[in-house]
DNA sequence: AAGTGTTGGATACTTCGTATCAATTATGGC
DNA sequence: GCCATAATTGATACGAAGTATCCAACACTT
Protein backbone atom coordinates (compact mmCIF):
# COMPACT_ATOMS: atom_id res chain seq x y z
CA UNK A 1 0.00 0.00 0.00
CA UNK A 2 1.21 3.86 -0.83
CA UNK A 3 1.74 4.17 3.09
CA UNK A 4 4.42 1.64 3.28
CA UNK A 5 6.22 2.96 0.45
CA UNK A 6 6.02 6.44 1.07
CA UNK A 7 7.08 5.27 5.02
CA UNK A 8 10.35 3.32 3.37
CA UNK A 9 11.19 6.24 1.43
CA UNK A 10 11.07 8.81 4.10
CA UNK A 11 12.78 6.81 6.22
CA UNK A 12 16.11 6.20 3.57
CA UNK A 13 15.74 10.24 2.45
CA UNK A 14 16.54 10.87 6.25
CA UNK A 15 19.06 8.33 6.37
CA UNK A 16 20.94 10.02 3.41
CA UNK A 17 20.58 13.28 4.71
CA UNK A 18 22.29 12.22 7.45
CA UNK A 19 25.27 10.63 5.54
CA UNK A 20 25.52 13.59 3.15
CA UNK A 21 26.62 15.58 5.92
CA UNK A 22 29.01 13.36 7.61
CA UNK A 23 27.29 11.73 10.07
CA UNK A 24 28.01 8.04 11.23
CA UNK A 25 24.74 5.30 10.29
CA UNK A 26 24.18 3.97 13.74
CA UNK A 27 21.94 1.87 15.04
CA UNK A 28 19.92 4.30 16.82
CA UNK A 29 19.40 6.37 14.35
CA UNK A 30 18.33 3.80 11.73
CA UNK A 31 15.75 2.83 14.41
CA UNK A 32 14.60 6.89 15.16
CA UNK A 33 14.93 7.13 11.45
CA UNK A 34 11.96 4.25 10.59
CA UNK A 35 10.36 5.53 13.65
CA UNK A 36 9.60 9.29 11.95
CA UNK A 37 9.04 7.68 8.42
CA UNK A 38 6.43 6.02 9.82
CA UNK A 39 4.62 8.89 11.32
CA UNK A 40 1.62 10.14 9.97
CA UNK A 41 1.07 13.48 11.41
CA UNK A 42 3.57 15.92 12.89
CA UNK A 43 4.66 14.52 16.43
CA UNK A 44 5.97 16.01 19.46
CA UNK A 45 9.83 14.96 20.66
CA UNK A 46 8.50 13.05 23.49
CA UNK A 47 5.35 11.59 21.72
CA UNK A 48 8.15 10.09 19.45
CA UNK A 49 10.34 8.33 21.74
CA UNK A 50 7.51 6.42 23.41
CA UNK A 51 7.15 4.68 20.34
CA UNK A 52 10.66 3.90 20.67
CA UNK A 53 12.54 1.27 22.81
CA UNK A 54 13.07 2.61 25.97
CA UNK A 55 16.52 2.18 25.63
CA UNK A 56 16.95 5.09 23.22
CA UNK A 57 18.25 8.26 25.32
CA UNK A 58 15.77 11.19 25.72
CA UNK A 59 19.22 12.91 25.01
CA UNK A 60 19.69 10.71 21.51
CA UNK A 61 16.20 11.37 20.20
CA UNK A 62 16.02 15.50 21.26
CA UNK A 63 20.22 15.62 19.48
CA UNK A 64 18.75 13.64 16.10
CA UNK A 65 15.61 16.05 16.06
CA UNK A 66 17.24 18.78 16.18
CA UNK A 67 20.01 17.84 13.29
CA UNK A 68 17.05 17.11 11.67
CA UNK A 69 15.85 20.38 11.61
CA UNK A 70 19.21 22.20 10.39
CA UNK A 71 19.33 19.65 8.12
CA UNK A 72 16.25 20.64 6.76
CA UNK A 73 14.69 16.94 6.99
CA UNK A 74 11.96 17.86 9.23
CA UNK A 75 10.60 21.47 10.01
CA UNK A 76 8.88 22.71 13.21
CA UNK A 77 5.32 23.22 13.46
CA UNK A 78 3.88 25.52 16.41
CA UNK A 79 0.58 24.82 17.45
CA UNK A 80 -2.06 26.97 18.05
CA UNK A 81 -1.56 26.29 21.88
CA UNK A 82 2.03 26.72 21.66
CA UNK A 83 3.06 22.81 21.51
CA UNK A 84 5.96 22.40 19.49
CA UNK A 85 5.70 19.47 16.94
CA UNK A 86 7.80 18.41 13.94
CA UNK A 87 6.84 16.34 10.67
CA UNK A 88 8.81 15.76 7.41
CA UNK A 89 9.83 19.03 5.32
CA UNK A 90 9.34 19.26 1.79
CA UNK A 91 12.02 20.77 0.74
CA UNK A 92 12.04 24.40 0.31
CA UNK A 93 10.27 27.47 2.24
CA UNK A 94 6.65 26.76 3.23
CA UNK A 95 3.99 27.25 5.63
CA UNK A 96 1.13 24.73 7.16
CA UNK A 97 -2.14 25.24 7.28
CA UNK A 98 -3.25 23.25 10.31
CA UNK A 99 -6.64 21.77 10.82
CA UNK A 100 -7.54 22.75 14.90
CA UNK A 101 -10.10 20.19 14.51
CA UNK A 102 -8.35 16.89 12.89
CA UNK A 103 -4.68 17.71 13.15
CA UNK A 104 -4.20 17.50 9.39
CA UNK A 105 -1.40 19.64 7.98
CA UNK A 106 -1.37 20.58 4.60
CA UNK A 107 1.57 22.50 2.80
CA UNK A 108 1.19 25.55 1.76
CA UNK A 109 2.82 27.00 -1.17
CA UNK A 110 3.11 29.29 -3.58
CA UNK A 111 0.95 32.74 -2.00
CA UNK A 112 3.00 35.83 -2.50
CA UNK A 113 3.50 36.43 1.49
CA UNK A 114 7.50 37.17 0.80
CA UNK A 115 6.51 39.93 -1.58
CA UNK A 116 3.97 41.58 0.46
CA UNK A 117 5.90 41.09 3.50
CA UNK A 118 8.74 42.68 1.83
CA UNK A 119 7.38 45.41 0.92
CA UNK A 120 5.18 45.64 3.68
CA UNK A 121 8.33 45.76 5.95
CA UNK A 122 9.30 48.53 3.41
CA UNK A 123 7.36 50.61 4.10
CA UNK A 124 8.77 50.84 8.05
CA UNK A 125 12.57 50.71 6.89
CA UNK A 126 13.24 46.98 7.65
CA UNK A 127 14.90 44.56 6.10
CA UNK A 128 13.62 41.47 5.93
CA UNK A 129 15.53 38.39 7.04
CA UNK A 130 13.28 35.83 7.89
CA UNK A 131 9.55 35.18 9.06
CA UNK A 132 7.31 32.45 10.92
CA UNK A 133 4.15 32.03 9.74
CA UNK A 134 1.24 29.49 11.07
CA UNK A 135 -2.04 29.13 9.43
CA UNK A 136 -5.20 27.72 11.36
CA UNK A 137 -8.49 26.60 10.15
CA UNK A 138 -10.70 23.83 9.23
CA UNK A 139 -9.76 21.51 6.67
CA UNK A 140 -12.04 20.47 3.66
CA UNK A 141 -13.25 16.96 5.34
CA UNK A 142 -13.72 18.60 8.71
CA UNK A 143 -15.85 21.37 7.03
CA UNK A 144 -17.95 18.62 5.39
CA UNK A 145 -18.15 16.40 8.16
CA UNK A 146 -20.07 19.41 9.76
CA UNK A 147 -17.91 21.23 12.23
CA UNK A 148 -18.79 24.49 11.90
CA UNK A 149 -16.75 27.50 12.43
CA UNK A 150 -17.25 28.42 16.11
CA UNK B 1 9.45 63.19 28.67
CA UNK B 2 7.73 61.17 26.90
CA UNK B 3 8.28 58.13 27.95
CA UNK B 4 7.12 58.81 31.92
CA UNK B 5 3.67 59.71 29.92
CA UNK B 6 3.57 56.47 28.03
CA UNK B 7 4.63 54.42 31.31
CA UNK B 8 2.04 56.11 33.50
CA UNK B 9 -1.12 55.77 30.82
CA UNK B 10 0.57 51.89 30.28
CA UNK B 11 0.45 51.83 33.61
CA UNK B 12 -3.13 52.81 34.24
CA UNK B 13 -4.40 50.69 30.95
CA UNK B 14 -3.36 47.58 32.90
CA UNK B 15 -5.07 48.43 35.89
CA UNK B 16 -7.80 48.97 34.06
CA UNK B 17 -8.61 46.35 32.10
CA UNK B 18 -8.01 44.29 35.57
CA UNK B 19 -11.08 45.97 36.72
CA UNK B 20 -12.81 46.14 33.76
CA UNK B 21 -12.82 42.12 33.97
CA UNK B 22 -14.25 42.18 37.32
CA UNK B 23 -10.27 41.19 39.05
CA UNK B 24 -9.64 42.83 42.48
CA UNK B 25 -7.07 46.02 42.39
CA UNK B 26 -4.52 44.38 44.75
CA UNK B 27 -0.47 45.88 45.54
CA UNK B 28 1.25 42.88 43.74
CA UNK B 29 -0.70 44.12 40.93
CA UNK B 30 -0.16 47.44 41.19
CA UNK B 31 3.59 46.94 41.30
CA UNK B 32 3.00 44.58 38.26
CA UNK B 33 1.57 46.83 36.10
CA UNK B 34 4.09 49.64 36.90
CA UNK B 35 6.69 47.19 36.11
CA UNK B 36 5.57 46.37 32.77
CA UNK B 37 4.36 50.02 32.10
CA UNK B 38 8.13 50.88 32.30
CA UNK B 39 9.15 47.96 29.87
CA UNK B 40 10.73 49.62 26.69
CA UNK B 41 10.94 46.42 24.66
CA UNK B 42 9.42 42.87 24.42
CA UNK B 43 10.25 41.41 28.15
CA UNK B 44 10.13 37.63 29.46
CA UNK B 45 8.27 36.80 32.39
CA UNK B 46 11.80 35.99 34.29
CA UNK B 47 13.09 39.26 33.07
CA UNK B 48 10.19 40.74 34.22
CA UNK B 49 10.58 39.09 37.70
CA UNK B 50 13.96 40.18 38.34
CA UNK B 51 13.16 43.72 38.60
CA UNK B 52 10.47 43.01 41.00
CA UNK B 53 10.60 42.72 44.54
CA UNK B 54 11.71 39.31 45.28
CA UNK B 55 8.67 39.21 47.71
CA UNK B 56 6.37 38.81 44.48
CA UNK B 57 6.06 35.28 44.02
CA UNK B 58 6.57 33.70 40.62
CA UNK B 59 3.54 31.99 40.43
CA UNK B 60 1.91 35.86 41.05
CA UNK B 61 3.75 37.21 38.09
CA UNK B 62 2.82 34.09 35.54
CA UNK B 63 -1.11 34.24 36.60
CA UNK B 64 -0.87 38.11 36.17
CA UNK B 65 0.73 37.86 32.59
CA UNK B 66 -1.78 35.04 31.92
CA UNK B 67 -4.71 37.35 32.81
CA UNK B 68 -2.87 40.40 30.79
CA UNK B 69 -2.66 38.56 27.56
CA UNK B 70 -6.08 36.93 27.80
CA UNK B 71 -7.59 40.47 28.53
CA UNK B 72 -6.22 41.97 25.41
CA UNK B 73 -3.64 44.15 27.07
CA UNK B 74 -0.82 42.20 26.62
CA UNK B 75 0.69 39.61 23.28
CA UNK B 76 2.93 37.30 23.14
CA UNK B 77 6.23 37.50 20.57
CA UNK B 78 7.77 34.94 19.75
CA UNK B 79 11.44 35.82 18.87
CA UNK B 80 13.64 33.98 16.14
CA UNK B 81 15.24 31.78 18.80
CA UNK B 82 12.31 30.41 20.48
CA UNK B 83 12.23 32.73 23.56
CA UNK B 84 8.63 33.64 24.31
CA UNK B 85 8.18 37.43 25.01
CA UNK B 86 5.56 39.58 26.10
CA UNK B 87 5.02 43.63 25.08
CA UNK B 88 2.02 45.49 25.44
CA UNK B 89 -0.03 44.76 23.01
CA UNK B 90 -1.89 47.89 20.40
CA UNK B 91 -5.32 46.65 20.84
CA UNK B 92 -6.51 44.82 17.22
CA UNK B 93 -4.79 41.71 15.48
CA UNK B 94 -1.38 42.71 14.51
CA UNK B 95 2.05 41.23 13.73
CA UNK B 96 5.74 42.54 14.88
CA UNK B 97 8.65 43.31 12.99
CA UNK B 98 11.49 42.30 15.10
CA UNK B 99 14.87 43.60 14.71
CA UNK B 100 17.20 40.58 14.95
CA UNK B 101 19.99 42.92 16.16
CA UNK B 102 18.83 45.14 18.42
CA UNK B 103 15.53 43.59 19.66
CA UNK B 104 13.53 46.50 18.52
CA UNK B 105 9.85 45.20 17.63
CA UNK B 106 7.40 47.54 15.41
CA UNK B 107 3.75 46.86 15.04
CA UNK B 108 2.45 45.70 11.38
CA UNK B 109 -0.33 46.31 10.00
CA UNK B 110 -2.72 47.30 7.22
CA UNK B 111 -1.36 44.88 5.10
CA UNK B 112 -3.35 42.36 3.47
CA UNK B 113 -2.19 39.34 4.97
CA UNK B 114 -5.10 37.97 6.13
CA UNK B 115 -6.95 38.36 2.74
CA UNK B 116 -4.20 36.57 1.31
CA UNK B 117 -4.30 33.67 2.97
CA UNK B 118 -7.81 33.77 3.18
CA UNK B 119 -7.58 32.76 -0.93
CA UNK B 120 -4.78 30.85 -0.67
CA UNK B 121 -6.40 28.63 2.18
CA UNK B 122 -9.64 28.58 0.18
CA UNK B 123 -7.39 26.76 -2.75
CA UNK B 124 -6.76 23.85 0.02
CA UNK B 125 -10.64 23.85 0.98
CA UNK B 126 -9.29 25.27 4.41
CA UNK B 127 -11.56 27.51 6.19
CA UNK B 128 -9.26 29.78 8.22
CA UNK B 129 -9.75 30.77 11.59
CA UNK B 130 -6.49 32.37 12.86
CA UNK B 131 -2.61 32.66 12.27
CA UNK B 132 0.18 33.43 14.27
CA UNK B 133 2.99 35.27 11.88
CA UNK B 134 6.24 36.94 13.22
CA UNK B 135 8.47 38.96 10.69
CA UNK B 136 12.71 38.93 11.86
CA UNK B 137 14.65 41.17 10.01
CA UNK B 138 16.91 44.46 10.49
CA UNK B 139 15.59 47.94 11.57
CA UNK B 140 16.31 50.59 9.56
CA UNK B 141 18.68 52.25 12.56
CA UNK B 142 20.35 48.96 12.40
CA UNK B 143 20.73 49.23 8.96
CA UNK B 144 22.03 52.73 8.82
CA UNK B 145 24.83 51.58 11.30
CA UNK B 146 26.22 49.30 9.27
CA UNK B 147 24.76 46.08 10.30
CA UNK B 148 25.03 44.33 6.80
CA UNK B 149 23.02 41.63 6.02
CA UNK B 150 24.41 38.32 6.63
C1' DA C 1 -16.22 45.35 62.21
C1' DA C 2 -17.25 40.75 60.52
C1' DG C 3 -17.91 37.42 56.94
C1' DT C 4 -16.73 35.63 52.52
C1' DG C 5 -14.75 34.74 48.46
C1' DT C 6 -10.52 36.24 45.96
C1' DT C 7 -5.73 36.59 45.87
C1' DG C 8 -0.83 35.89 47.14
C1' DG C 9 3.33 33.55 48.11
C1' DA C 10 5.93 29.42 49.40
C1' DT C 11 6.70 25.16 47.82
C1' DA C 12 6.74 21.31 45.12
C1' DC C 13 6.15 19.46 40.82
C1' DT C 14 5.97 18.76 35.61
C1' DT C 15 7.64 19.32 31.13
C1' DC C 16 10.97 20.19 27.75
C1' DG C 17 15.39 20.58 26.53
C1' DT C 18 20.55 20.69 27.32
C1' DA C 19 25.35 19.72 29.54
C1' DT C 20 28.39 16.32 31.18
C1' DC C 21 30.90 12.29 30.84
C1' DA C 22 32.31 7.53 30.88
C1' DA C 23 31.41 3.67 27.99
C1' DT C 24 30.51 2.11 23.41
C1' DT C 25 30.68 1.99 18.48
C1' DA C 26 31.66 3.24 13.50
C1' DT C 27 35.06 4.04 10.34
C1' DG C 28 39.60 4.66 8.00
C1' DG C 29 44.38 3.06 7.81
C1' DC C 30 47.29 -0.71 8.18
C1' DG D 1 40.66 -8.47 9.89
C1' DC D 2 42.44 -5.51 13.58
C1' DC D 3 43.54 -1.14 15.78
C1' DA D 4 43.43 3.61 16.78
C1' DT D 5 40.67 7.43 17.00
C1' DA D 6 37.05 10.24 16.99
C1' DA D 7 32.06 10.32 16.98
C1' DT D 8 28.16 8.70 19.33
C1' DT D 9 25.38 7.00 22.99
C1' DG D 10 22.71 6.88 27.19
C1' DA D 11 22.56 7.73 32.24
C1' DT D 12 22.43 11.32 35.03
C1' DA D 13 22.13 15.71 36.47
C1' DC D 14 20.93 20.13 35.56
C1' DG D 15 18.25 24.23 34.08
C1' DA D 16 14.51 27.01 32.48
C1' DA D 17 9.67 27.80 32.16
C1' DG D 18 5.43 27.25 33.69
C1' DT D 19 1.64 25.05 36.71
C1' DA D 20 -0.75 22.91 40.93
C1' DT D 21 -1.52 23.16 45.70
C1' DC D 22 -2.70 25.16 49.81
C1' DC D 23 -2.98 28.13 53.76
C1' DA D 24 -2.61 32.81 55.16
C1' DA D 25 -3.70 37.39 54.00
C1' DC D 26 -6.42 40.49 51.80
C1' DA D 27 -10.32 43.26 49.45
C1' DC D 28 -14.86 44.12 49.30
C1' DT D 29 -19.82 43.82 50.83
C1' DT D 30 -22.92 44.40 54.36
Amino acid sequence: MALTKRSVSATEQILEALEERGYRSTAPRRVLAAAIGGQERHFTAEGLRQQLPPKLGRATVYRTLKILVEAGVLCRVLLEDGDLHYQLSHRGHHHHLLCVHCGASQDLTGCDIEDLLTSASARYGFELTGHWLEVYGRCHKCIENGQAAA
